[in-house]
DNA sequence: TAGATTGTTAATCGATTAACAATC
DNA sequence: TAGATTGTTAATCGATTAACAATC
């Protein structure tokens, strides 16, 4: 991977996949070359919101000329991790769970799901797809018997934070949290939270605004 | 709906349904009066930005007491527009639109979802729970029989673009996207996505550096 | 009244924008 | 070489933190 010296900051990572969506687009219709002014229209910043941006990992660019796209295109991925595979399993298998398992978006980059859980012994035994559901019992047995990297979490509100405690015992250090409800977890654990009440409130809130 | 004179910053609309939560929460568990500085030792803020943060809006709280619960939790949920009701339809019945028909956080909020649309002949005619699901051919016949505010979009990427065009003809004016694309809506339309790709992403790049 | 905590102003910090020398 | 566009420094803008007078 990789390696830069400069501190980025959070604001400057969200916008990373963004970047990365936009010249995956680029380079699938063969595009070579972009300015930072043409990218910048496109993506609706500014020419030199992207040239710090980029800057904070390395020089991607070449003066007069602009950014190659595709080279642009690799080194995001590398920076987001996506040059390495994950081992993922979904705890929850209600139709959110579901529904990533399903996501090829994931399979493309590396993102593996090994397993889905659920406490629901009706579910337990079937397949979706080729994704087996195990019972939440056999968790830890089986995180035990496979490295699992990342841990997507699409159960209740009333079970997270009893499950999320689970979780970290057991050694996963991400992960992608669909409760809607703020986790407590070790310093050594990350957490992305992917909150749709909170979304559809903004969308309420600016509906009201305009 | 409240009246405030200035202007409210995307930074601060964002942080206001994390409020309504806690506030929603400590309302539950009967208690009556926080403090900025308690507030934000539960949240992971400092007192100094709650206070600044609420007083975009008003002043709500009492000198030498702190911030009444209940009323607190009342104004922002007024400021959030949740005191009005909405009427949504799901374009998209997958995995995902089919767990969003199920949210009970929505109905709580007087988010009411009226129906779900699909082009997939085979659901059409079912319901799931007492929400039908019809056919995208009759999307602009219903949504000209029914006041529609919010618009749920959980269709696949390839469709995203020319269906959110049908979606902004009819006159609908807000949107919750969860297609992994940069919707282009006229200027009156609000539009809040929910990129759970985007998100995994943030997820191993955090991975990466810790 | 005294203690506590707000509302609000001022100071600091960080992020965005502007400008331009370096260079392809 | 001349034109274009980067990388990077400096200027501006906005958001967070600190401080404190107002007041319950």
């Amino acid at each position: 991977m990789q390696s830069y010296s400069k501190k980025v900051s959070m604001t400057v990572i969200k916008r990373l996949p963004r970047y990365y969506q936009y010249l995956k687009d680029l380079s699938d219709r063969d595009v070579e070359k972009i300015s930072s002014k043409e990218l910048a229209e496109l993506m609706g910043l500014t020419a030199s919101q992207i040239r710090q941006d980029l800057n904070s990992f390395g020089a991607y660019g070449q003066q007069g000329y602009g950014y190659p796209v595709d080279e642009l295109k690799n080194a995001i991925k590398d920076i987001l991790g996506l040059t390495k595979s994950y081992n993922c399993i979904i705890i929850g298998s209600g139709n959110l769970g579901m529904a990533i398992s399903h996501y090829e978006r994931f399979r493309d980059e590396g993102i593996h799901i090994l397993a889905m859980f659920d406490n629901n012994r009706q579910r337990v035994g079937m397949y979706t797809g080729s994704i087996p559901i195990y019972h939440t019992d056999d968790l830890e047995r089986f995180v035990a018997e496979n490295v699992i990297d990342i841990c997507i979490l699409t159960i209740p509100r009333e079970a997270g934070q009893e499950m999320v405690n689970r979780v970290c015992a057991m050694g996963i250090k991400a992960i992608l949290n669909f409760v809607p409800l703020d986790l407590t977890v070790p310093d050594d654990v990350v957490v992305e939270n992917v909150n749709i009440t909170d979304s559809l409130y903004t969308l309420t809130f600016l509906l009201g605004e305009s």
